[in-house]
DNA sequence: GTCGCGCATGGCATGGTTTCCACGGCCGTC
DNA sequence: GACGGCCGTGGAAACCATGCCATGCGCGAC
C-alpha cells in the first residue's frame, strides 16, 4: 500500500486520491467522472464510482470553488423577515436553488441602515455569491453599486437599472389592486382609505401607485387624508388605522400595503369597537398564511411567493450561466409574476 | 514592474501577492498582519494595510478554508419556518454568529421525511459546516449520527446525548407552563385541555409532560379525551379544537403546545360562536408578535428567542473552539433557557 | 569584542480540485 | 504498410492563503 492510502485510511476523510488510488486511475479521470466533463471509458467510470461509493467521498467545496472559481452560492436580501411572506419566499427559493446546486446566503435581519446593507454585501462578496436576489429595496441602492461593479449579477423586484447583469422582476400589483378596489365598488364603497409601506421602497411604491390609478379610474374620489403612512408592520397598521380613526370624514373600506398593516388595522378597529366588515371592509396584500385565521378572515391582494420565488431564481440563473459564456446571446432581464384577488370575510356592503 | 503585478492589474481581481508587492512585503507578512498572529512591525503593518485599502482587496475565503480547514460555517435545522418563532430565532442566531465571523446555512424548508433530513445533512457536509444546531427534532435522529461521526460539534434543543461532541440546550417549560396552570386554576378553571405538538418533537414531548405534572400538582384530573393532538400549525389548532367542542364535557380553557396552535383554536372557536375569553381561556406557547393583535390578544408563554439563539450559539462556540484544540478542558455541555407566562386578554374567569 | 538569543521577516510546502497539455493506442485511409 | 487523427488517460500547473522553518538583524551580556 502506497503511504498515500495508508494516510487516507487514518484520517478517515477520502480524498479525490485516495478515490484515484482505490479506482487504479488518475486524479483527473475521478474529476471528470464526477463532473462529466469529459468521456471517461465505461470500465473506468463504473470502477471511480465504486470507489467513491466506497469511500463514501464527496469532493472539497471549498478547493473546488478555489480552483473554479465558482462558489455555488446565490444571495438573497429581504425585506423583513418578521413579514411571515419572506421565510416562505426564501423558502421556495430555496428549494429551487438546491436542486439546482447551490446554497443560499440570507440576510435575515431587517434592513434599516445603509451600514446593514454594506455589512451584507460584504459578507457577499466575502462568500463570493455568483448572484444575488434583492426581493426588496430602499433608496440605498447605491450600496448594491459595489455588487455589479464586482460583475455579480443582480435580479432586483420593482426596479430597473441600466445595466445588463442586472434584471428585474415586475410584479404586476395592477390587477389585483384594480380588483381589490372594483370588488369594493361593487360593494358600494365611495370612500376608500390606503395605508402605505415605506416610501423606501420600491414595492411599496409600485403599490400605492397602483391604488391611486385604479381609483381614478373607478371616478372615485380618493382624500389626501385617507392616505396614510403604515410602515408595513403590525404596529403600523394599528397606528394607521387609529389615525383615519380620528378623521371627521371617516373612510369605509381600507386597502393596505401589506397583510401585516391590514392584521394591524383589524386590531385597531376592534380597539374601537368598529366591527368589519359590517362597519369597515379591510384588504390586505401578500395572503400570508395568518390571513386565513384572522377574525374575520382577510380578504387580500394574493402575490405567489413561489411564482416569484421562481421568476427570480430564473432571472438570476439566466444572468449566472451567462457569465459562463461571456460571448453568449444577450439575456432576458423583465420577468413577470401576477396577482389576484382572494375575496374572504373582511368586505361587505357600507352600512346604509 | 513585476510579471506579477501586472497580472493582478489585469484581472482585477487583488490578490494577497498583489497587496504584498504593492506593499513591498512577502505575503507572509502580509497574511499575519491581516489575521493578527504574529507581530509585524507597525512600519509594515501601516503599508500593508494601506495597500489592503487601496487594492479594496479582501481574503479568498475558499482558499482560505481550504487551507485552514475551518469554513466559518454554522448550520441551523429548525422546525418549521412557517411558524414565525422560528424565523426571528434564526434571525437573532444569525446576528450573533455573523458578528463573530461566522455565515449560515439554514435549511428553511419543513423537513417532513428522513431523505429531506438526509439531504440537509449531505448539504451541510458538502459545505463543511463547523457546528450544527438542532433547534427541533424528531424520532430521525439517526441521521445526525452522520454529522457526529464527522466529527461535527452538534447543539440539540431538549434532548440529551451522551456523546462529548453534542451540547444541548434545556428549556424550563416547567416554569412557563406551571404558570400557566396556576394562572388558569386561579381564574376558575378546573377542567383544561391541552392540545399537544407532534410527538415527534421532543420539544412537543416536553411541553406535554410540563402540563401534566403541573395539573397533577395542582391537584387537576384531566381528562383523557381533553389532550388532543394537533401539530403546531394554524389547522392543526383549529382541528384540535373542533374535536374539544364535539365532546361531551367540554373544557373551559385550553392551552396549546405554539401559538399556532393558539391561533387556530381562536379561529375555530369564533365559528362556533364561543367567546374568547368568557366562554374559554386560551394560552399559547412561544409569544410570537402575532399574538398581541389576535382578537383577543393571547395569553401565551413566553420564550425568548433571543436567549435561545444565544444559548445555542454560546454551546456551538464552545465545542466549535475546543475543536482547534483537542487537548483542552471538557466543554460545558448543558445551557439553560426559561420561559415565563405573559397575560393578555385570552383568559377570564369560567362562566357560572 | 564576541557570542547568543529573540524577534521580525521571507521562502516554500501544503491543502484538494480542475484543467491544460502531452502521450499512447487504435482505427481508418491512401 | 505507414501515417494522421481522435479519443481516453495521466502528469502537472494553477487557484490563493496559511503556517512551518529558516534567515538575518539588533541588542544585551560576559
Amino acid at each position: 500500500m502506497s503511504p498515500r492510502t495508508a494516510r487516507s485510511t487514518s484520517t478517515g476523510k477520502p480524498d479525490i486520491r485516495t478515490v484515484a488510488s482505490l479506482a487504479r486511475v488518475s486524479i483527473a479521470t475521478v474529476s471528470r467522472t464526477i463532473n462529466g466533463s469529459s468521456a471517461v471509458s465505461d470500465k473506468l467510470s463504473k470502477r471511480v464510482w465504486q470507489a467513491i461509493e466506497q469511500l463514501n467521498y464527496f469532493p472539497n467545496t471549498h478547493a473546488r470553488s478555489l480552483v473554479s472559481g465558482r462558489s455555488r452560492i446565490l444571495g438573497i436580501i429581504v425585506e423583513n423577515i418578521t413579514n411571515p411572506f419572506f421565510p416562505e419566499l426564501i423558502a421556495s427559493f430555496e428549494e429551487i436553488a438546491v436542486t439546482h446546486g447551490f446554497e443560499l446566503l440570507v440576510s435575515s435581519g431587517n434592513i434599516q441602515s445603509a451600514a446593514q446593507i454594506e455589512t451584507i454585501v460584504r459578507r457577499m462578496l466575502e462568500r463570493k455569491v455568483e448572484g444575488v436576489a434583492v426581493l426588496t429595496f430602499g433608496s440605498e441602492e447605491s450600496v448594491l453599486d459595489q455588487l455589479v461593479n464586482h460583475g455579480i449579477p443582480l435580479v432586483l423586484a420593482e426596479f430597473e437599472v441600466n445595466n445588463p447583469r442586472v434584471s428585474t422582476i415586475l410584479i404586476d400589483y395592477a390587477t389585483g389592486v384594480r380588483e381589490a378596489v372594483e370588488h369594493l365598488v361593487q360593494l358600494g364603497h365611495r370612500k376608500i382609505a390606503y395605508l402605505a409601506g415605506p416610501h423606501t421602497l420600491h414595492s411599496a411604491e409600485t403599490r400605492l401607485h397602483c391604488f391611486e390609478s385604479a381609483t381614478a379610474v373607478s371616478g372615485l374620489r380618493i382624500r389626501r387624508e385617507w392616505i396614510v403612512d403604515a410602515d408595513h408592520t403590525l404596529k403600523g397598521g394599528e397606528a394607521g388605522m387609529e389615525r383615519l380613526l380620528r378623521l371627521k370624514e371617516r373612510p369605509t373600506a381600507v386597502i393596505c400595503s401589506n397583510d401585516m398593516t391590514a392584521i394591524g388595522v383589524l386590531h385597531a378597529a376592534h380597539q374601537a369597537r368598529l366591527s368589519v366588515p359590517e362597519e369597515l371592509s379591510v384588504i390586505g396584500l401578500d395572503d400570508i398564511a395568518f390571513t386565513e385565521f384572522t377574525l374575520p378572515p382577510l380578504t387580500t391582494i394574493g402575490l405567489s411567493r413561489h411564482d416569484l420565488a421562481r421568476a427570480a431564481f430564473d432571472a438570476l440563473r439566466v444572468q449566472v450561466e451567462a457569465m459562463a459564456e461571456p460571448g453568449g446571446p444577450p439575456v432576458q432581464r423583465r420577468f413577470e409574476v401576477t396577482t389576484k384577488l382572494v375575496v374572504r370575510e373582511s368586505t361587505a356592503a357600507p352600512r346604509a
